[in-house]
DNA sequence: AGAAATCGGTAACATATGTTACCATTCACG
DNA sequence: CGTGAATGGTAACATATGTTACCGATTTCT
């Protein structure tokens, strides 16, 4: 396995606290398939027989749930190190909820579902520690699904905004943010069209609530941000 | 312990595949917390400090988001069994991402967060299986999570409702369904104010897609609710 | 049983938001 | 370079939806 690969697969919250040897022994173990994808191409769709797990191992990739032409949802996005599938391999529904696509050209591994839950033939004494890992990480995932919710719950577009924005801010120390979507792409994520977001951006400019340029936002006035929520 | 939650106890997915025996060891291992609430209770509420996983043992609680007056938003409903605060458990966010409130008179075991984690110095052979039926569990509840996105992101709210309704149609064989929440609380769930709910599911009864009757609603025409989705 | 609260349907009205279109700027690529 | 796509701002317009209010039916509580 090419090094930059090997160093996805080590960055990744799945293996945090197991050291190379065992990684190795691991992913003998594992025996991940690797698919490179095209920009723009489709990783898995929605509703399809799941696969596998996915580790990224380069690239960026998206996850959206394509509801019919034009009308798509944003639910977030994934780059090196990051996983995705992890939800269907636990659970009964077998089958993909969203789907996902290559943002630019992109390297994924699947592990086989089986061996993640059956300990392995081999002593894979990391293998608790997989485990373990993968509890923090469908945590993680299910808490992002829920700020999602309270982002696109809150009440009008200025809402929407202000809980996306103050949400990046908490996060965050710094008052300026570079946010990591176009606007089209937060349009998507905050479920409004991209219209209706660019107007209220600017009515918001003009309260000097915030500032901005392309992606990079500057908040002047968080007091303002909490008040168009309540 | 009293035998009535005791059953809850064991009836609950956490605990699933872990015969009585074992489940006796580990509950001393674990040693929970009981504590009771009046209908309309407040068990835990959102921002504040991790206290432990929740298991119902008794009664119905409501998992929401109280925004402010006015707006709350339902996330869902828990009955006997079923458990809460699975998410934080394992993830760095310390705080309860939602408010829980008693449906009715409900009985609550706390599990402390840090045994779950810990193999507990006695031999629990079974803790592996709880490890492993907690992920089931995260995996379900992300799902679930999903799943309400679809909901609220559907356009128009025709389209809510449509995905709301499908999606129980799907989860259930038959046409005729009744669905375990008040106007009121179903409005909550989708997102919308409740006279909206109602002059729509109006709309739609005058158009024979649907008939109801309190909370029995009967789906006449499921085509039509596909194409309120396109 | 009577009072009070809850529940849910309906209607009228104002407006926030979706929709469409157009344009200027920047970016990607042959 | 030069051309076409991608990006993002703005405006005009129609309407779906939020808001408020009211009322009858049902349930709950005393």
């Amino acid at each position: 396995m090419e090094q930059k690969i090997l160093d996805a697969v080590k960055s990744s919250a799945l293996f945090r606290n197991i050291d190379d040897e065992s990684l190795g022994i691991m992913l003998d173990c594992l025996n991940p398939r690797m698919k490179k994808y095209k920009q723009r191409e489709m990783i898995v769709s929605y509703g399809q027989q799941f696969t596998g797990i996915g580790i990224i191992a380069g690239g960026r990739v998206a996850l959206t749930k394509e509801q019919y032409s034009g009308n798509r949802i944003i639910m977030g996005f994934l780059g090196s190190g990051d996983i995705f599938g992890e939800m269907i391999a636990f659970s009964d529904d077998k089958t993909w909820p969203v789907t996902v696509i290559s943002q630019e050209d992109s390297i994924v591994l699947y592990l086989p579902p089986d061996r993640i839950t059956t300990t392995c033939s081999n002593v894979c004494a990391s293998h608790t520690t997989l485990i373990m890992n993968m509890l923090g990480i469908l945590s993680n995932r299910a808490l992002m699904l829920n700020r999602k919710i309270e982002h696109i719950s809150a009440k009008g577009i200025r809402g929407k905004i202000s809980s996306y924005l103050l949400d990046i801010l908490k996060e965050r120390g710094d008052n300026t943010i570079t946010i990591p979507m176009k606007r089209h792409e937060l349009a998507d994520y905050l479920n409004i069209p991209r219209p209706s977001l660019s107007r209220e951006l600017g009515l918001m400019r003009d309260e000097d609530i915030i500032s901005f340029e392309g992606s990079t936002i500057t908040v002047n006035n968080a007091g303002k941000l909490e008040e168009a929520m309540l």
